[in-house]
Order: structure tokens, then sequence, then C-alpha cells
DNA sequence: CCGCTCATGTAACAGGTTACATGATTTA
DNA sequence: TAAATCATGTAACCTGTTACATGAGCGG
């Protein structure tokens, strides 16, 4: 049951309504977990009905009104309980991989277009990434900024997103160059 | 539906029995994919009914019998199908990144433990990795048999698990040494 | 003789995805 | 005027995890 504790983490920092969140989970800005909206709205439901979050309405004129959320005494206990408990390893988890394990039986030319399409997502999430490095540490440099920051957390964790999607984008250049080489040999022999 | 591909892109290049398949799958030998034994005894048991693979019982009287394993045409042919339809975005979710996200708020010392714990693994993984992929390659340098060797599916995959690894163990040093580091510098104040 | 490996499964439950539903406002 | 954004939810479905069950042989 981590979901909870990725939005209790997620909620440490600001205030947030389910709709904000989502977009965080959504489009992978969150780099250490991934979650669908409506995960999102139902969980935030269970975690003030357990007292781990409070809620409280904004009331908007020209926009529909909205609930913020923030984390409660009790929901940080819970992170701490959970902090404690032994983390579970991680897998990679991927189609293009499996399609990349079968590329001996499979089509050639689909799969360097989708390598090149995955590289090209994995180059937009680095240079989001790296603008919002920038955007933590502001005028310091990382190594200062990391010895005195305050709040370290979410750029360690960005650091995490970003070594991950170069290398995704790396492996994904790696394995269409070496596909496409052996395509140009087998045709001209 | 990946999973009932992933098992298909296994089977390629052996013939394999539950659980063996189990062995790869969960050990994480398989850098393309992570599952339980029994959720890969149902995968056979329904890719065997879709006529994807068939299996053939192998007596075995010092051990259980078994059964063998390995892709038909129809399963090739929907390896292909697969391979057509377009990747879906690949996402962190890890448990230990989350704790990582609430740091400024948590007991740092487990923190500490627990990616020295993840970061060892990543290690032995990475060992793994680079033993198997001498074996894939022989005598070859990898230049070579990228583009001469005639299975190179696996190998582009274990070259992905091995990147990921690696990731993963150089991020772990370098925040449980960030951690460390302020650790300090707030008790020597 | 205890625990591990080989070998396969069922059943209950927890977690995640997709489709559907609503409706106002802002931007192209 | 069509599409995107803001904002929240329900319900059905598919996937993944955990617990339980069985039973023989092998190694320390």
């Amino acid at each position: 049951m981590a979901l909870r504790h990725a939005v209790l983490a997620a909620l440490l920092d600001e205030e947030l309504s389910g709709y904000q969140l989502a977009k965080v989970f959504d489009l992978g800005v969150a780099n250490f977990w991934h979650a669908q909206p409506q995960q999102l709205y139902a969980e935030l439901t269970r975690l003030e009905q357990d007292g781990l979050v409070t809620g409280r309405e904004v009331v908007q004129d020209t926009r529909p009104n909205k609930r913020l959320f923030r984390v409660t005494d009790a929901g940080l206990a819970e992170l701490e309980r959970f902090t404690a408990t032994a983390a579970k390893p991680s897998f990679i988890r991927d189609d293009l991989v499996v399609k990349v394990q079968a590329a001996d039986h499979v089509d050639t030319e689909t799969l360097i277009a989708q390598l090149a399409e995955r590289s090209a997502f994995a180059q937009a999430k680095i240079d989001l990434f790296g603008g919002l490095l920038h955007t933590m540490r502001g005028d310091h440099t990382e190594e200062e900024f990391l010895r005195h920051g305050e709040r370290i957390g979410p750029y360690l964790t960005c650091l995490r997103g970003l070594a991950f999607e170069q290398g995704n984008r790396d492996w994904c250049e790696r394995t269409a160059t070496v596909l496409r080489e052996r395509q140009g040999a087998h045709v001209r022999h």
C-alpha cells in the first residue's frame, strides 16, 4: 500500500487539490510514483477518513470549488512508520523492453520508430527535470544546496528521475543505432 | 496485457517450464519484466488455451513431472501484432524513492540504512548482468557481437537492466552520502 | 531431521486502469 | 465553435500479490 505514502510525501511541502496532485502524478513530474487521477481522488477520500490528511474547501467563483489537502500529525507519523519498514526492490516493467527482447523475431522498422519516440519523450523529461532542479536550488550550486538547503527530498528524487530518463534515452539511442546498422548490413548483402 | 507478451518473448529462445520461467521473472534475471510464479502458471494456462504456446509433458522419475512450453506460430504472430502497437511510457514506482521524497521529515538513520541495502542489491545485479553479458557474447567484443550476433534481443535488454541498476546504485550512494554529511553537520552544531 | 529445491496449482484480496458522467470557463 | 483546462467523482474491469495446499528428493 505505497500509493498512500506517495500521496503523503507529495503533500508534505505544499497544500494541493486532487486535481493538482493528479497533474503531479500523471504527467510524471513526480519521479517517485505514478498514478491515475481516479486513484488519487479515491485515496484522498480514504486518507481523510483515516485522519492522515485534512481537506479544506476553497470556494472559487470563476472555477469549480476545490478542496486543498495537507498532512496531519497522524499522517506524518504514518509516513515515519512506513519509512521504518523494509523497502521492496524495484523492477523495470516496460513494454518497449519486452519488444526489444523479441527483436530478432519481429519487425525492425517498427521497433526503431518506437525507440526514437521514447528517446524524444525521455529527452523532454530530462529538459523538464533540469529546469525543476535549477528552480529548486536557485542561485546555489548543487553541492551547496544539498549541503545547506532546507527541503532536499524533492531535489534528490528529481535527481533519480533525471538519471532514469537519461538511462532511458541513452539505451534507446544505442539500441536504435545497433538495429539500424544491422538492417543496413542485411540489405547490402 | 503485457505479461503475456513478456512470457512469449522469454520463450522465444528456449523451451521452459513454469517453474523455470518463474525463476527468470522472479529473481529479476529478466530485465524486461517481473512477475510472481502464480501469475506465470496462470498465464501459461491461458496462453496454451489460446494456442499461443504449446506444452509438452516431460516425465521425470527423480523429480516431479514438468511441462515445457514453446511459442507457436500464432504466438509469434501475436508478438508481432503487439510490437506494432504503441508502447506505453514507463515510470519509476519505488518505495525507497518515496521515502527519500520525505527525507526532510523522517528519520535519517533508517533511510541511510535502506539506501545502503539497496545499493548492495543493485551491485549484486550489476555483477550478475556483467557475467550474463559476457556469456552471451562469448569471445567477441560487444561491438562485434551486436553487429554480427544472431540473437541480440536478450543482450540488448540485459544492457538496459545493467544501466538501470547502475543508476540505482549511483543514486543510492550519492543520496546516502548527502544525508550522512548533513547529519554530521547538524550534530557538530 | 530440518530446510531447500523442484513442480504446480487454487482462492481471496489488494491495487491499478478504463469508461462513463457532469459542467463551467478560458483559449485558439 | 471546438478543444483544452479546471474540478470531482462512480462503477466495472483487469492485473498483481499473498496465503494456502501438496508432495517427493536432496544436502547438511
